[in-house]
DNA sequence: CCAGCTATCTTGACAGCGTCAACATAAACT
DNA sequence: AGTTTATGTTGACGCTGTCAAGATAGCTGG
């Protein structure tokens, strides 16, 4: 045999010792390279070096493996989104810009995860984990936060309510980005032009 | 046996005579039920009294049938759309608010069929049928050419590349319908709220 | 140090899926 | 009437997720 597959502190023992996050790391992979769909078990049991089944020790199903990949993709969004509001010396309205353009983009960069984070497969069929839920919520709530801070700020209107307002402008980011990642709008070199075209839209002027 | 299914008309003859469009019909009622995936060609083809292989001589592949599908929902909303525009005595503002109302309505009344005319399933994947093509281009085109007119009667800013305003303006209805249709906003009651308040957001004062 | 418990990993099996190949039937055309 | 073509059938293959039962190894208590 011998043909497991090698890494630097490779121990080759009947138990794998990290199964789990080097399942959600090969994962993850895979999720990018053919989507939900094309992320299968058992390939994936294969590529890691154990069994079909082994995977089932530390995740219930597929279901539970996706929110743990989707759990990954919230924490790395909010760390980017953070990012984007620590910066300073940037107007309200130039840090919205950059703000939802960050959010597009790191939709098209990871146009499967974010299929994930954000698609039916995990929140229509209500089947999100509890600890997949308690990042997501958050990252979710944020959104209204925000705006209701951009609203104080002068940015958006005042006399919205905020929660709708955060609805239609968040639905605004997620349809662009949907779009793009489904591939009705195929080419990314208008996202800038798209977000600025939002920005006029929604904020106040300068 | 004798156990065929039974319609008014039975031939109970070895052709079925009307094959093609039973299998839509049939698929389409599955796809409502169980969405895409949901949709067996086995059981449909249990559902209408044929042998699991039968549809293959009607449509080539299951994403051959998910286009026919596809193409009857695009018609559906293109008279609806229509039957909105058509109507008389109605400001363009209250036009165009019950435009996208209907629109969500449509996604939300038909989710499963919303996913699949503009999800990635399809357009992704780039494997839709040209007559698939000849009904969804002109009602995407639709969109931009009612921009334009939008535009030119004052009800949403003229200085806006009229491209990018129907892209974004596209973007948010179709993200309100997405959030809706995939549980992410779970109640259909604020519906009319985020309408107004898009509407609110697009367009000029009344 | 060793017995036993538990976590982990294995093989075997099952039902469901889309789809191809080969064959059967009926209708349509020459 | 005879042949082609359209449409239906059964059989088979490889893929999928997942359950059940058995094997192994590491941990824990005596």
């Amino acid at each position: 045999m011998d043909t497991k597959p090698e890494t630097k502190l490779e121990k080759n023992t009947y138990h794998h010792g990290d199964l789990r996050s080097s399942l959600v790391d090969a994962a993850s992979n895979m999720l990018k390279e053919g989507g939900i769909d094309g992320l299968s078990l058992r390939k994936l049991a294969d590529k890691v070096g154990v069994s079909r089944t082994a995977p089932y020790h530390h995740f219930k199903d597929k279901n539970e493996l996706l929110c743990a990949i989707a759990e990954g993709g919230f924490s790395r969004w909010q760390q980017d989104a953070t990012a984007i509001f620590n910066q300073h010396d940037l107007s309200p309205r130039e840090k919205y810009r950059q703000f939802i353009q960050g959010y597009i983009a790191y939709a098209a960069d990871n146009p499967e995860l974010y299929d994930l984070m954000f698609g039916r497969t995990i929140w229509k069929q209500n089947t999100a984990t509890q600890s997949l839920r308690d990042v997501a919520y958050p990252s979710f709530h944020q959104q209204v936060t925000m705006t209701r801070q951009w609203q104080q700020q002068g940015l958006m209107p005042a006399g919205e309510d905020t929660l709708r307002l955060a609805q239609v402008t968040w639905g605004t980011i997620h349809g662009i980005a949907r779009l793009l990642i489904d591939g009705i709008y195929a080419d990314r070199s208008h996202i800038d032009e798209m977000c600025d075209c939002a920005v006029n839209l929604f904020c106040s002027e300068h």
